[in-house]
DNA sequence: CACAACAGCCAAATCGTTTTGGCAAATAAG
DNA sequence: CTTATTTGCCAAAACGATTTGGCTGTTGTG
């Protein structure tokens, strides 16, 4: 039960390869090839399902009809989420997605660009871990389409499609000094990636434009290959400060998760002894107690996006670059002064 | 800056395309190449950088080095987990991984499976829809290397790596009754999935086994299409039943999620009016008031398991089927009877 | 009726590998 | 000094498609 090639068609309908080959892929017309030989060709080929071999035609024509998709860690339902979304936006194109995770390890993303590169995917979608310019830079000067998404390199003009991490924090710094709190802790990741320094300048902007002094020891700092571990002290850290905090603003979800265990094991009430406010979320947040007042993001669209901009290079439409800056969305819940 | 090619190099170094391409597979020894000429060619192809074209390699050996992955949903915390261990573990092996969601579709998982047979991938990894005999058949009869993951038919031999479902719920109930609850209902889906079904067949056979009747009223199905709206008349058909329910066991983390909120809109306490146990979690679900008493699946051992079977059906290591069915494991919360 | 134009098809080259079946030169054996 | 063996390499075919540049035979034009 061999896969019937080109060959075999032609041999049995006594036709030639060529001719096959012109009217499976629609030039019978523009060849001229009469259309009974067509018909025959055609009904034929579906008899037979004949379906032409992949590596053949990617060989003569250089084109795989496939995608990479470079994220930090498919097992984060944030990264799930979008490339749920990718994958079933290129697949209505035609395109199969070929992923991979990077581990947010520098190293291992650019073994990954080369290793896609190799495969001879056609584009690039990366939620890159920004310690990997070079590669970034070469990928444009080879002039290969791709799109970054979430993470962005603000020093290279890149297509992206990321969320205004900015805005986030300062809506959600900006709905805590509204409730009165003036104290705000800020428990976030390492500043390495773009996002969580913006994150950064949105709560430090939120706080300036209120008239409020910044307080660097508010800041907590946590590594993320380790923050389980060095929640305990950051939160330590936050009720001992001068003066002690009213709230806190944790920049991920998972660190929020992690905070509120802390919290909790300490007995601190939220929100009666501290208010929290998460930038990020996860779907049972309104179950937590109390419920977990978040700023989401658009992560649905923040892949739809990636594919339209990466297809739309790919079937030669538009040749500007594309920068998307997405809002975030802002959700009140007991965790905060809401009472909702 | 074309890529080299085997073509390249032989012409550069003044030997023949054959030689260079058993070099390049570390066939030389065998093939008596001296050694001066094996350094020659390693040596510039490193220099060029050379990498074989996949789609010649793939069209001369009809091998591709892809395993293909079908899952229902890979927004699916639970399948993004095992798809994250699928992608490493192949990766380790020199495999890509090609994934695609079936979304519960029985025709789109038959699609996707001729497509990935199409890209020709060397295996395929499957949590089916169970709608989908003929193609499993097909494969198999086809003798075409694959293993399905969480869902398996339990009435045609193929390798699997699945959970011990029964078990799960048997323990869940079990802990029930030992809590002195004898009024369990019983939250679960319309029963198309063998694992759903093995869930059923746990919370029955517990009760049975400890001499409690069974109480058809107890048990809710709910469509996977449309649950979120059938939650509502679920809990209260449960809470109107007679006698009234004094637990529930939910048979999806999902389920769990939204029957809870139910119970919260009814001012249904938990656990003080009643006591349920969730098959299946989220990583939050030790913040949710209260926190939420689990049987937990080994998601990462199946993903691991399931490549292992894989690529030594691929590596020609054994020809037996693999049948492995993992235990749960079972988390107590306050969500039951228990106080921590 | 000669020639041009067109309809309808095909031969051969090509993409970059792998594999089979050698062949020439050097060395060893008799 | 033959003959056999080994060493070291290569030519050519093959994988399954696409593409270029034709080549026939029919129809139309002057």
């Amino acid at each position: 039960m061999k896969k019937t090639s080109i060959k075999d068609i032609a041999k049995h309908l006594n036709v030639s390869v060529p001719t096959v080959s012109l009217v499976m892929n629609g030039r019978g017309d523009e060849k001229r090839i009469s259309q009974e030989t067509q018909k025959k060709i055609l009904d034929y080929a579906k008899a037979q399902n004949y379906k032409p071999n992949v590596f053949a035609k990617g060989l003569k024509k250089g084109r795989s009809e496939m995608i990479g998709l470079i994220i930090p860690n498919i097992s984060d339902v944030f990264y799930a989420r979008i490339a749920s979304r990718i994958e079933k936006e290129a697949a209505k194109q035609g395109y199969t997605v070929i992923y991979s995770s990077s581990e947010e390890s520098g190293k291992k993303e650019r073994e990954l660009i080369r290793s896609m590169l190799d495969r001879q995917v056609e584009g690039l979608i990366i939620a890159s871990t920004q310690k990997n310019e070079v590669d970034i830079l070469e990928l444009k000067r080879m002039n290969f389409p791709f799109v970054l998404v979430d993470r962005h390199y603000p020093n290279i003009e890149t297509d992206y499609v990321i969320v205004d991490n900015k805005g986030g924090t300062d809506k959600a710094v900006s709905h805590l000094l509204s409730c009165g709190m003036t104290k705000i802790g800020f428990v976030t990741l390492t500043p390495e990636l773009d996002a969580i320094k913006n994150r950064f300048l949105g709560y430090k902007s939120a706080l300036e434009n209120h008239g409020i002094a910044f307080n660097p020891g508010y800041v907590q700092e946590l590594n993320v290959e380790n923050y389980e571990q060095e929640m305990y002290g950051a939160i330590d850290r936050l009720i001992n400060s001068e003066p002690p905090i009213d709230s806190i603003l944790f920049t991920t979800h998972f660190l929020t998760a992690f905070g509120l265990r802390e919290l909790r094991a300490r007995q601190i009430r939220v929100p009666e002894d501290v208010k929290i406010i998460s930038y990020g979320q996860y779907s049972v947040f309104d179950l937590i107690e109390p419920p977990i007042t978040a700023v989401t993001q658009p992560v649905l669209d923040m892949g739809d996006q990636a594919v339209d901009i990466l297809l739309g290079k790919l079937k030669g439409r538009s040749n500007e670059n594309s920068q998307v800056v997405l809002e975030t969305d802002f959700i009140s819940r007991k965790s905060c002064c809401d009472e909702r």
